[in-house]
DNA sequence: ACCTGAACACCGTTCAAGT
DNA sequence: ACCTGAACACCGTTCAAGT
């Protein structure tokens, strides 16, 4: 009979198979991660967004960590852009700090996305040698620039993690009984310490906190 | 009768179903993740090693989150111990410091534990109050020293994340890749801060890459 | 009270077969 | 060359039923 009838179910693939294209699947489970969390995105609901089976993913990723490393590389497209001129290399430091804060925050659970990886890729090599060169213009020593640039990038990574953590925390269910939980441990007896800290341990100001933090590295540095 | 004969070991299932113990489970759990990695680790294969069903795990973990929370506060037991008397107060923050780098270290994929969890167990809380206590007796303000205490975590947390990557990455067949890919990405032409500092990016000195971080945040403090 | 057995609704990955 | 369809060997979690 005629085949006019046989693409009943298909909503969207009409006859010929879709091909895929690997930077729209990026995009698209970079998404998928801001729409449900980095725990809910699989190959299949990937697969199932791009209107393509599971397995055709693995001709583009050879694996899911493979896919994960592109996303992480994707999410630092343009943190090692051009600086402003005249900046300080203070000044220097926190912009490009802040980029990359800003990068990994810009996506749900971009920081596990991040530290989850080890991509080798031009935007984060570029950020690698963007700080490194912004340290060494400083007088540091390529060594001494090198493990700098390591120490803000992993301090970034701890307090971006940390930042997403409480922020995933904020928005479930566990909220309060975690909250309960940590004020009830807070016996001045027995974490005095922790008791005095209770007001800055709860608060949300992370915009201070990672000041702070990047100040007191950037400070070190002065004092060399 | 006597009670004599109930304490035997019972390596396979006898006659009654066995009792689950939540200290085994959790001492069980981080021994596996040491034997095959924090990926290997699942409910089914924990009940396996205890010798018991899957389900039977969630009339004590409401969730594998549960599960590896206490993970990570188990991992950190001794680590707020007594600190040695005549201790500098740098030498004090080195040494917590260097006790939770080694308590993550001391586990395969131990960093990542700790960093998938929030753990409000007496490891976890008076490793921190224990923490800023030290840094309150150089003269900070419970903020200040809220806050320098949680950039010291956030270093080490990500420090030792990349350190534990490094070593999988080490142990793993990807390595000559990686380091091809990446030793072909240091073109001077396009990354010459990176073609500098590849000595020091490639290198295993893990020890005194924390070195000189926690010193920078040390010497950070001191100027203030 | 605590565990078993079995199920539910999924996973990542592979691969012969189609077009 | 690139995708489909179907399978393999698993997952986390729930719950009626046993003891």
């Amino acid at each position: 009979m005629g085949p006019t009838s046989t693409s009943s179910s298909a909503q969207r693939s009409r006859g010929r198979p879709r091909k895929m294209a690997v930077p729209e699947a990026v995009t698209t489970a970079l998404r998928l991660v801001d729409e449900d969390g980095l725990d809910s995105l699989t190959m299949r609901r990937l697969a199932a967004a791009l209107d393509v089976q599971a397995g055709t993913l693995y001709r583009h990723f050879a694996t899911k960590q493979t896919l994960l490393a592109a996303m992480a590389e994707e999410m630092l497209a343009g943190c090692a852009g051009p600086l402003p001129d005249g900046l300080t290399w203070r000044e220097q430091i926190t912009e490009l700090a802040g980029r990359l804060r800003m990068a990994l925050l810009r996506h749900r659970d971009g920081a596990r996305v991040h530290a989850g990886t080890h991509s080798v890729g031009p935007n984060t090599l570029s950020y690698t040698d963007t700080l490194v060169g912004v340290l060494r213009e400083t007088g540091l020593s390529p060594e001494a620039a090198t493990r700098t640039a390591l120490t803000i990038v992993h301090f970034i990574v701890g307090h971006t993690l940390e930042e997403q953590a409480a922020q995933a925390l904020a928005e479930s269910t566990e909220l309060p009984a975690t909250l309960t939980l940590l004020h009830a441990a807070l016996d001045p007896g027995t974490y005095p310490n922790l008791a005095a800290a209770e007001a800055t341990l709860t608060s949300t100001d992370f915009v201070g906190h990672f000041a702070h933090g990047l100040n007191l590295i950037i400070k070190g540095l002065a004092g060399e």
